[in-house]
Formats: C-alpha cells, structure tokens, sequence
DNA sequence: GTAACTGCAAAATATTTGCATCCTT
DNA sequence: AAGGATGCAAATATTTTGCAGTTAC
C-alpha cells in the first residue's frame, strides 16, 4: 500500500488543505527533484506563487521534503524517506542533474561513502551530486 | 612562488582591471568560498554590484571559479585549482560548509571517492558537500 | 584607436510580509 | 467558534539588460 498525501500531512499534524494535498502529489508522482517554478507551472496559476512559497516551506519545516544544493542556484525540493523527522535529516542519498534534460532524481538506490575529514570536524549531513547525461538522454 | 591574480588574468586571456584585481585577491586572501554578498560587503560599495555580478559570471567562464552548490541556495564560489580550464572542470574535492560559523571551506585533501551509477549513467561532475561543525567552532 | 570593462539607470525576477477572508478541525 | 491557511496587494531583494563614458592594450 503506498502512503497517500493524506498520510503524509496527517502524520506532520498539518491541516489537510487542498493545495497541500496537490503540491505534495506533485511530489508523490514526479520521480525526480521539483523547483519551485515546477511547481507553479505545473499548476499554471491554479494557486498564488506565495501559497506555494509557503507550502515549500511548512514541509521543509516538518521534513516532509529537503531542498537539494545544485550548482547554478536553482532550488530544488524532493520528497524525505522514512527516516527523515522535522529538522533532522538522515538523506545520505545520491543527487544526479542531468545535463541535458535538467532533471534531477534521487539515486536511492546508490550508497553514499563515508569520507574522513580532518581532525576537528563533525559532520552532521552529507550531499552528494552528480552531474552528467541521465539513461534517459544517453 | 605563489601565483598573482594578476598572473590569472594573463593566463585567461582577461583584461586587467581594478575591479577583477581586487576580487582576485579577495579569493586568493580567502581560504573559504565566497557568496556574491560577502564581496559586495567586503567592498561596501568600491564598486557597483552589477560589476561583480559580470565579474563573477567571467571568472566562471574562464573556468577561474566554480560555483558550490549549497542547500541554502546561496551561491558560493571558489577558486579553482590548477588542473580546471575554461568550461572543463576537474574538481573533485569535497565543500565542507559550518552550521555554526557559516563559512564554506575546501577540503582539498580529502579525496572524494568514486561511486558506482547505475547502468546508463554517466558522470562528468561530482560535488561532495558535509555540512557540520569545522574545527575552529568545535 | 579599438575593443573591452564599468557605472548608472531601469527593467525583469524572485522572495517576503501584512492583512482581510476563507477553510479545516 | 478558533486557529490556521490562502489570496491579494505591496514591500524587498535579487539578477539582468542597455547604454554612455572610461580604461586597458
């Protein structure tokens, strides 16, 4: 049984609102990373570009998603796993951005290595990007 | 013998102006990576912001700078080591960025391990960013 | 002297905030 | 009914663009 929006929301103790439930389907269907200006075309003025900003931000609040570093400073969002709780991440996964297609996905399946740091450093989150051409686009 | 900025502009094939001078040597001073508001304040109005945001986009261009992708979505850039040439980039290395003091170093020593795509997937980037605690804030 | 760089002004974008209204619980 | 969420308007902030004046080579 996949978990539903509905879920999803019930379970951050977030009032059940109908742009909610849409944005986060967004996210449930869309295997990849979204920005926010996906968001707001996907939705093509269905909703007000700050009820979007505000939305983004009441599920990074509550971990619901996590905000991916890309390079040339576009803001991507996608879904946590399981093990994310509000404000304390546990996404060791893999970023890839297509150079090509501009897609971002998750390697879920791609472990992320441990690296050591230097004396004196405590990490408490790691992100790994790569970039390069998707199977899609080879 | 430590490489000038002015060095750089020659090896780039750029003009030698003020402006680019000054930036320069705020990189070569700076042991971390720098957002276009840290310029722009440590220069506190020496020159106009669009000036650095040209500058900047030409140090990228020239494969001086690369920028670092950061979840915060504040674009951070650093200089680039020997072995990166215009619009082809080598750097493997891993962005250490601190929760407490905020500064964004390189960790050139630390050697950002390979990882295994999956099939289809190619990769011509990897960026490494462990956010944490650095040894100055522990 | 010519091409390139800079500063200023302004346009285009992106993000944040305040407040009245509407919806969820 | 009460608290929270949304939409609209407007304030801020950020980035880009055009053009005239200046500087580097």
């Amino acid at each position: 049984m996949n978990i539903t929006a509905d879920d999803i929301l019930k379970q951050s103790h977030l009032s059940i609102t109908s742009s909610r439930i849409k944005i986060l389907n967004l996210f449930l269907e869309t295997k990849g990373a979204l920005a926010h200006g996906d968001i707001e075309k996907k939705f093509g003025g269905k909703f007000d570009r700050v009820t979007i900003y505000r939305t983004l931000q009441t599920f990074l609040d509550k971990g619901i998603i996590h905000s991916i570093p890309t390079a040339d400073n576009s803001v991507q969002y996608a879904l946590c796993k399981d093990d994310c709780t509000a404000g304390h991440h546990h996404d060791q996964h893999v970023h890839f951005i297509c150079n090509q297609c501009g897609n971002t996905v998750c390697l879920d399946d791609v472990h992320v290595p441990t690296v050591k740091l230097p004396i004196g450093f405590t990490s408490t989150q790691v992100h790994m990007i790569v970039s390069g051409i998707c199977k899609d686009c080879k």
